[in-house]
DNA sequence: AACATGCGTTCGCCACAACGAACAACCCCG
DNA sequence: CGGGGTTGTTCGTTGTGGCGAACGCATGTT
């Protein structure tokens, strides 16, 4: 009995080529020429008829200029806004501390991003995310103390941070009115 | 002369399998059976000898419940702090617009992190990106009108828009001392 | 018209990735 | 001491993905 083979990620591989090449303006020859791959290999690629190795696609995810994971994800959607103090909150924790969840994680796509508004007075411990996790933070306004434990920085308006996520790590407002952005990647 | 091979790939790939497999608690062969694969493959693939096609590592991204590019994605940092007015100031100086590139996407990665300072005066037209970039826009302080040709936004501090990348679209401060974060994701 | 140069496709050949069985090493229970 | 259950490894075989030549089809040049 085997199995009805999972086409899918074929098919979004052959149709990223074929988008990524139109958008590079090469011609197939050029491509595989540059990507040091036979044109014919390429040819039965965009027709996903086949099923490429890492090494194929590897050159042609660099010859294409775009990272790998391009090749082999699926679509997007359009415009969405989420005003100043919509959005689902998470700040449940502390009264000083409140977490707006701006876009989530669908399945496939892997960051979250947050903006939170802290004020003085507590520092919030995060426990460990999944391993992987890696976090960026862009202050807005204000001072933050954040990082891994033992690690900590002090930031002000403009200063950006990223550190491993999968540690203990914490953050805490210096002053007033402290808003800022965290991108919670799951890598 | 040909070409010493970029093994580089197999060694993240190998590593990526080795990780996500223990995290996972799961043996080797119990790995195997549930991607529908020889077991005999997936040892291979761990010793990093060989060349995986996209169907192989398909059914074991599947297995461990991890997105592809999880498995082909290089190994991250730990701690990094830019200041304000530090780091690569990315380009268009001019006059009105600073950006400066807080994270950027190497290859295998898939997203850019920028700060933005703007002031009013100048919309800044930007070029679509490579098809499927999402861009995520966090309002610091000011207020910035942006968007897509024709679906322009006008936001004020705290507020977050995201919106497709690879059509026309443009920025615009309409305050002094304007500022944002911008997450430009290449999924 | 004849020829050249580009395109993307199709075909036969061959190296190699995936398979499955057999393997050694280990553990737990009778 | 088996015997039955793991574990991850190493073999020989086979299916197939990648290669390169040849093809058909458009342009452009003489």
């Amino acid at each position: 009995m085997h199995e009805v083979p999972d086409r899918l990620p074929m098919d979004w591989i052959a149709a990223s080529l074929k988008r990524e090449r139109a958008r590079a303006g090469l011609s197939l020859s050029e491509l595989a020429k540059r990507a040091g791959i036979a044109k014919s290999t390429l040819s039965q690629l965009e027709a996903a008829s086949g099923n490429p190795n890492v090494e194929t696609l590897w050159a042609l995810a660099v010859a294409l200029g775009v990272p790998f994971s391009v090749l082999v994800e699926p679509p997007v959607q359009s415009v969405q806004v989420i005003r100043a103090g919509e959005g689902p909150g998470v700040g449940s924790e502390q009264a000083s501390f409140v977490g707006t969840l701006l876009s989530a994680s669908p399945p496939g796509a892997r960051r979250d991003i947050y903006r939170i508004c802290a004020e003085p007075g507590s520092a919030r411990a995060a426990e460990p995310h999944i391993p992987g996790t890696v976090e960026h933070l862009v202050v807005g306004t204000g001072r933050v103390k954040a990082g891994p434990a033992g690690e900590e920085a002090e930031l002000g308006p403009g200063d950006y941070m990223t550190y491993r996520g999968d540690v203990a790590h914490s953050y805490e407002a210096l002053m007033p009115g402290t808003a800022f952005v965290l991108v919670m990647q799951h890598v």
